[in-house]
Parts: structure tokens; C-alpha cells; sequence
DNA sequence: GGGATATTTGGTTATTATACCAAATAACAA
DNA sequence: TTGTTATTTGGTATAATAACCAAATATCCC
């Protein structure tokens, strides 16, 4: 592996680091059906806001959600939706591991 | 979030930890056209070979790819090949991100 | 059996990720 | 301006990962 090569096979795990947490593929299935407010995840998780908003940060980092503040308020999106349809072969994994 | 949608998405993370280090998304590239045998990424890479071999047992672990020993040798070969369409949206991430 | 090769496993250490709490910032309302 | 709500950032303790070396295991050849 060439350092060009080893480049860009980084870049591609923080993808993957930035999906490696429960709470973060929640989120982006939340995300599936539009934009949410970070308060609605607060409601529905128990974990501290702070948590939820490092795990915001990390997914906007990587450049697989972006933020729109509006008011008060920090609303997110799915800026990568392609995200969503591997999450189908991912089950496929799950499946095959399960049988 | 439940604790049956906990354990799903636990579950689910665990395909993306997998994923998730430069060294095995090359491992995953390489395997794309078929079968390889340990000691061609231990000639490839610059790491010790026990290394490799974790890499390969997360891999494994995880269900995306799996053993076969024969002889002396271990070949090893995807099992999911799913995984290879979804790097295909990982690089739109980064094409993304960069511009 | 004994030696050589291929791969895995165990131990140790260094780095990275995560959670919580507390404090900072931003926007709006009174 | 002061208070209130929404969110982010900084600090710190703990847990998980990853790399190397050394040792164990497995297979083949003599």
C-alpha cells in the first residue's frame, strides 16, 4: 500500500468511525424521513445533550449530516443518503451472521 | 430508543467497527475480485503479520468475510459483497466534503 | 519424529473514543 | 439588561483499539 493509497484508505475509515456508534446510526435513521431538531433527540434518548451533541458533531465532521440553525434552535439533515441504503446490506450481514 | 432497538443498533455498529481502519478497508478492496491468501497482504503491507491476522479475525468476526484453510495457508474471501457498492457512497462523502 | 513455513493467540503499552459534569455561547423574551 | 432555553465546548476519568514482540499451533516435507 503506497502512501497515496494509505491517504485514502484513512479518509475512508473516518466514514466508517463516524458510523461506529449505536446512538450515531439511530440518529441517521431518524434523519431517514428529514430534518430533526437536536431537542426531539434529547427527548428521546437518555443520554446527556452534551453526548448527543458530540455525536452530532462527530456525524457533521465526517460530512454525512449538516446543521441549520434556525432561532433557537439547531435543526439536522442527511446530506449523504446513500448511507441509508447500506444500512439494508448491513442487516444483510446481520442476517447471514444470525443463521 | 428501546432496548430492543438498542441491541440492533449495537449490533448494527459493530459491522461499521469492523469497517472502520484503513488497513482492513484495504483488505476489503483487495478481496473484491476474489479470494487472497494471508501471506499476499503480509507481503503487501508494512505491518507485522499478527496484525494482520487481527484485522483479518475483526473481519471475520464480523461476518464480512470468511476463512478457508488449505494446506499451510489460510485464503480468505468476502462474504459480503454489498459492502464493496457502499464504498462507491463513501467516495461521494469524500467528494463532497472536498469541494 | 524433527525442522521449516504459515498463521493465530497472548501480553504489554500507547493512542483514541466515550460519557458525564460544568461552563460557555447564542437567541429570544420580559 | 436580565433571565430562560437550546446547544456546544472543555475537562477528566474510564474503556476500547491497535501495534509490536514472543510464544503457540498447524501443516507439510524430510
Amino acid at each position: 500500500m503506497n502512501k497515496e493509497d494509505k491517504k485514502h484508505y484513512e479518509a475512508k475509515s473516518e466514514i466508517f468511525k463516524a458510523l461506529s456508534h449505536p446512538t450515531r446510526l439511530w440518529i441517521v435513521d431518524q434523519l431517514a424521513d428529514g430534518e430533526k431538531c437536536v431537542c426531539e433527540f434529547v427527548d428521546k434518548l437518555d443520554v446527556d445533550f452534551s453526548t448527543i451533541s458530540k455525536h452530532l458533531s462527530v456525524l457533521r465532521h465526517a460530512g454525512i449530516i449538516v446543521s441549520d440553525k434556525r432561532g433557537k434552535q439547531v435543526y439536522y439533515s442527511l446530506q449523504v443518503t446513500c448511507v441509508l441504503s447500506f444500512m439494508n446490506c448491513v442487516d444483510a450481514v446481520l442476517e447471514s451472521i444470525r443463521n
